[in-house]
DNA sequence: GGCCATAATGACAACGTGAGACAATTTTGA
DNA sequence: TCAAAATTGTCTCACGTTGTCATTATGGCC
């Protein structure tokens, strides 16, 4: 691999020229300029990040440690988003996915400690409370938070989503909703749960008891108890003229139940949901009219805090996500 | 950040003590040994990798240019093979994911050259051949391949598994299997299709007549034909007793199709298909039996090429999937 | 031409680590 | 007690880049 000390002896030229030329030194005479750009190109030449990380102590890397996320389909946008940013600001992310059982986030820091991050995002699959706080001097919390409040946090805004899916709903006349809930200990489900409530409030229902969870943990497993509760449902004096629900999978298996039962989605029932989760939402029949979660735009705002040094303004960001209408509902 | 230089003073040694512990140089007493390495703990030492890297002429960085590959939600176990390998041999992976249409390409070999990655893994979300073969000097290509034959080349064994799976297909007595079939320009629709005629030969039946694409490019995209596809069929003399489809989500539509037109899936019909894609596989009703596909070995042993400095020896290396068994036939 | 200001270029050190050559010191064994 | 062996220290260099400061070239003006 060359380097600016190749480049200025096939250049006629001294080693800091080289250098200039390349950190765009105004004081580089043009037809110089010319001659060692040229030289570059020939020889392919590709700056050293190691040699320029040692003497500037600007790294220009950012971490971003994924607990889970990669494993899922949804918050691969996370990462999309960050990474997006990054490259426009001319940063180098780098990722680390861990997985939530295993010892490797000590691994995961201990390289970026090596690279001499600048900052480390910590994101996560689910929305949720982190168990040991980040170690990174400057660390930006993803789709989840921590006791310390002292962490710029980026959050999805899911009593918010709640609020927004079911003004639709109500919008569109719906009256008996029915709401098949993510498992009661994940962080989204309260919330969400909190936003149906209140914005039925807001219409003059009392849906606090329409709300059941549709994931159970039992056996040390989660189980989806979709079919059953249609069951139990359906039984009751008031059939419910749409259900909600806690993610497009509990939607695509009420899908089947609602089937099974003989009665058709978006006609006899309607159905929505939330994730927006490709490809399912847009593969069932009907397709299926859900709460988009923001995990891109979130990805973007961490790494925006991430690159900007100073203190975010609110610590904790709360991002909206927005709905997207097919024709299940 | 702590250099080796701090530890000396602090641990009242030379800095070549200190130099001399991090390496396991056998030549220091254990007891200055231990003392170095307690100061190391207390400093929360961690080595340079800029000047670690800039000595040594090894990064000990594996790029991975992922071209849509994290968008899609299968093949991310490419990623997560790759890493797997890359931790347990002490190497970093360098991910990047490039969009199809941008050109992003360049500057993640850019990027890659500047931290002097030793090998570059480059990965699609398809089976298919490459356009540009890469620039990096070591490169192995992931699920995909390029008119270059002396790049070493990990790619799923399409042909294989069609095989595999029609031989389960008619171990269980099925006698007029139609294939739902991928798009016919991408590279895996023609091998399972072979890998499927041939199996069928092998049992003496002419499948030949009996595959069909169920996805169509018109108008700039692509298209699910798959209920008309399936009228067609009905319609015609002899109804299949199953329909192998080229993906899941294939199946998946299959699924609500079959119970349009009236049928059962897994009793009246039955239902295969390739990819296991999580979590649609688990979820449909009646559970999908579908063949994996090994993307997450291939990652393992394209990193495992890349790490490993001799050249492979069969320089294409086709991997195998294995038939995930559930109830849909 | 001589002088000075300014433009352009060059020489050198430093960043943190690792290694080699060799000296200095301590420990071990007879 | 002495020699041999074990351990530690000193010093130097190299890696590729950039900041500081010094040097040289160029142009303008009298």
């Amino acid at each position: 691999m060359k380097t600016q000390r190749d480049i200025a002896k096939a250049a006629g030229v001294s080693l800091k020229t080289v250098s200039r030329v390349l950190n765009d030194d105004p004081l580089v005479k043009p037809e110089t300029r010319a001659r060692v750009e040229k030289v570059f190109r020939q020889m392919e030449y590709q700056p050293s990040v190691a040699a320029k990380l040692m003497r500037a102590k600007k790294s220009d890397i950012i971490g971003f440690v994924a607990d889970g996320v990669a494993m899922s389909n949804s918050s691969i946008d996370l990462i999309r988003g960050a990474q997006d940013v990054a490259w426009s600001l001319g940063k180098q992310m780098m990722l680390f996915n861990i997985l939530p059982g295993k010892d490797d986030g000590a691994h995961a820091e201990a390289q970026l400690a090596q690279f001499r991050a600048e900052a480390v995002i910590y994101a996560t699959i689910y929305h949720r409370e982190l168990a040991t706080p980040p170690k990174a001097e400057r660390s930006i919390l993803l789709n989840c938070f921590s006791s310390r409040l002292d962490i710029p946090t980026v959050l999805p805004d899911d009593y918010g989503l709640a609020r927004l899916l079911m003004r639709e709903v109500f919008a569109r006349g719906y009256k008996r909703p029915y709401f098949f809930n993510l498992s009661e200990e994940i962080c989204a489900a309260g919330l969400r749960r909190q936003g149906y409530i209140d914005e039925g409030l807001a219409h003059g229902v009392d849906l606090s008891q329409r709300v059941r969870p549709a994931v159970v943990f039992r056996d040390g497993e989660h189980r989806f108890i979709v079919e059953d509760l249609l069951k139990q449902i359906l039984e009751a004096a008031e059939r419910p003229d749409i259900i909600v629900c806690g993610q497009d999978i509990i939607a695509m298996q009420l899908y089947f139940a609602i089937a099974d039962a003989g009665f058709r989605v978006g006609q006899d029932i309607g159905v929505t949901s939330f994730d927006n989760q490709a490809p399912i939402a847009e593969m069932l029949k009907p397709k299926l009219s859900t709460m988009q979660l923001p995990y891109y735009e979130m990805g973007r705002a961490a790494m925006e805090i991430a690159c900007d040094m100073r203190r975010p303004d609110p610590m904790v960001r709360l991002v909206n996500g927005r709905f997207i209408n097919r024709n299940s509902f």
